[in-house]
DNA sequence: ATCATATTGTACGATGTCGAACTATATGGA
DNA sequence: TCCATATAGTTCGACATCGTACAATATGAT
């Protein structure tokens, strides 16, 4: 391994301890008990739009459509989404928000509002969104290279 | 939620699906069935010498101690590390690596040769150490402040 | 129309993660 | 010295994640 290796290997060393810390961050103050890995979907759908397949969103967050499966189910157990069949293709069901799913997501990110602030203000807002277009370009790579 | 704290959210989220995809090429590519956190330890203890108790290394990754004992005790199981009482410390352990864990971090490490070197052709070795600083910092920060 | 194959979602079992409660040892003050 | 408190590690139970196998439906070639 290389220098260049070197960085890339560090680079996603970082990624993943801030990756914990802010995880852990946000589970802590999320509501109910309810796990990361709840609100994430919560906030695609939010974001991107319900009406999407099971397994289209485990495609969005590149995890397994069995683990998707049981997110639902807990979502959908919360009442925070409902699911359907799908209109046209029997093998396939269609995931939808409620207003309770829609509430949650505004709540879950107003309870993070103190802490981005409080970092907004030690480390300087221009910080993250100077990153940003790197870390997308970066995401963007991994997305479409998932064979890799 | 402001416009800061809307691109703060969008840093942590970022952070969160390069931490996914980039976790899945590794597991994807780990010997054995060797999980991305049981290499992460051994990866820990060959850059900053082993020798440490399991406290200190379960602080280190910020996960529970009660994680890392059944993290310690995959890897002793496979001869990866071993765990000796703690000289002076009757309640405390020493982790070592032992020959075998050295060897399954260099194979760890080679085996994802090809996909770091592809990266950094396609995105330039550049984008990843000009990322690095920042990175730090912001890790730094969340490492000092995880009572937020 | 029929059938081989692909696709969507689920059931189940194995393992990883984590909080609460516990044991053993260490530490510091009376 | 004795005891209250703190610390290191484990056990246990709950839940998340994921691979394998499976059932239901769709698709495409014949």
């Amino acid at each position: 391994m290389n220098t260049e290796d070197k960085s890339l290997f560090q680079f996603f060393n970082e990624i993943g301890i801030i990756n914990q810390l802010s995880s852990a961050l946000f589970q802590a103050r999320l509501p109910d008990g309810l796990h990361v890995s709840h609100f994430a979907v919560l906030n695609h759908l939010v974001r991107l739009g319900d009406e999407k397949t099971p397994l289209a969103i485990a495609n969005a967050f590149q995890v397994p459509k069995t683990t998707m499966t049981h997110t639902l189910a807990v979502l959908e157990k919360r009442y925070f989404i409902r699911m359907a069949p799908h209109e046209t293709d029997g093998r396939s069901k269609v995931v939808f928000l409620t207003d309770a799913g829609r509430q949650m997501q505004r709540d879950a990110i107003s309870s993070m509002d103190g802490p981005l602030r409080q970092m907004a203000d030690d480390l300087g807002a221009e910080l993250f969104t100077e990153l940003l277009p790197a870390l997308e370009r970066v995401r963007t790579y991994l997305d479409t290279h998932r064979d890799m």
